[in-house]
DNA sequence: GCGGTTAGTTGAACGTGTTCAAATTTAGCT
DNA sequence: AGCTAAATTTGAACACGTTCAACTAACCGC
């Protein structure tokens, strides 16, 4: 049922994926920085103003290939999950495909965090804006956790999606900053960091742990308590 | 005669040092982004591309912002850290002040971490520009570490300066996230993550966790040796 | 069809960071 | 003092992100 069903704002939303797509084109051949709205809208056909209709700003453009990300993350993560057991290798399996996925916008990918950590910014992963690729992408982790025959305590389980999602920004962050060919360096240092992530859980699940873990994950609960809503205290009227 | 003898740079380094201290004076009011170039030159009385002979954007004013913050966090460190023992009371000495120090500049710090993380950021604080304030930064942490009396086992007392300093960083972009009255949150993170490192730290000494210690470790060097120059690979042929 | 409301589109104009060639001041030298 | 080169200062000009009032196209109830 491809045809030209007369749906609402049909024609809207074809230009703003025409924008969309001229727009991950020029950055990926360009980067962020050396591409003008005004090139964009030139090679999309629309006049500069039309850009802004669909997208408040610039960075907003960002937002929109940060979703389409995500879903390219999971469309190639759900068929690698079935096929592995262990935490480790489904871990392992994701955070490479992570990568396989970010290649080609390597160079471009640096705005990514520029603006990551600004909290105005909309690209502000914790942001509300930001909230539902940021839950799709945490769920996608807790995914990983589920699937899993490993023994760990609910309390860890609980938490543990929302940290390996941290975990993977940090990788993000150095495959950023990682000029090896074929990004080799980061391939490795997920190896690494997941062998190591896996013998961890497996140490912090440990009865002994019982207390030093407890107090860890108070702490979490608490971060994450304090960061995601910075507007409280707009609840007037 | 005037006492002009040694006169090497001097009306460079005032006209500098006015210009930095009008920018900073009207970031902390109105914040960066509202803050205009031609604001500080107006303000300090040169023209507008005086500026730009001083400092070669508007993200380098932040680079000097950062060193001087480091200088006041240095200056209000040291003593305080004769009065402390334990590693645990130095490091959340240490940390606290950094935040009453920052604490003037809440609003406007937001920026710190907007380009923080862009590779190609001179604000990037492994990039070669920020060498200097980043390694005196790291030389702070070995204080607190070199004053206790803790045993810690070498390999780890050796990285553990800079893994307190990616600490710092951590609990920085929380604090510029916290909207709580007077940054309360951000100190109880402080204690509540001192207290959680100290034991970690301690844990970590426990020669029955030798062979995890080394394998951490080796990573965290693995990482260290990647990030500070992205240039490795112009030594090939 | 027709009038009116909404959705989509336009390009000129504005403010901002940045650049640059030229003007001016300072320092060193004879 | 006079001359030259370097250091400093100037402001106009440029490119870019963003805004906005006006215009056009699409749609809906009659």
């Amino acid at each position: 049922m491809r045809k030209k069903k007369a749906t609402k704002t049909l024609k809207g939303d074809q230009t703003k994926a025409l924008i969309l797509e001229t727009a991950l084109e020029i950055f990926r051949e360009r980067g962020y920085e050396e591409t003008t709205m005004r090139a964009i809208a030139e090679k999309a056909g629309v006049a500069l103003g039309n850009t802004y209709y669909y997208f408040r700003s610039k960075e907003y453009l960002i937002q929109a290939f940060y979703q389409r990300l995500h879903d390219e993350h999971l469309a190639a993560s759900l068929p690698a999950l079935e096929k592995k057991e262990t935490l480790k290798a489904r871990l392992q399996a994701v955070m490479r495909l992570r990568i396989d996925v970010m290649k080609p916008y390597h160079q471009f990918a640096g705005v990514l965090f520029k603006t990551a950590a600004h909290p105005q910014s909309p690209l502000n992963p914790f942001s509300d804006e930001s909230d539902p690729v940021r839950d799709q992408s945490i769920a996608l982790f807790a995914k990983v956790v589920e699937g899993t025959k490993a023994r760990i305590p609910k309390d860890l389980q609980a938490e543990l999606p929302y940290l390996l999602w941290l975990y993977q920004m940090g990788v993000v962050l150095f495959w950023i900053h990682d000029p090896s060919p074929n990004h080799r360096r980061t391939y490795r240092l997920i190896d690494h960091t997941v062998d190591l992530l896996d013998k961890l859980i497996h140490l912090a699940s440990n009865p002994f742990m019982r207390p030093l873990r407890k107090q860890a994950l108070r702490l979490v609960a608490e971060i994450r308590e304090a960061l995601p809503d910075d507007e409280d205290e707009e609840q007037k009227k």
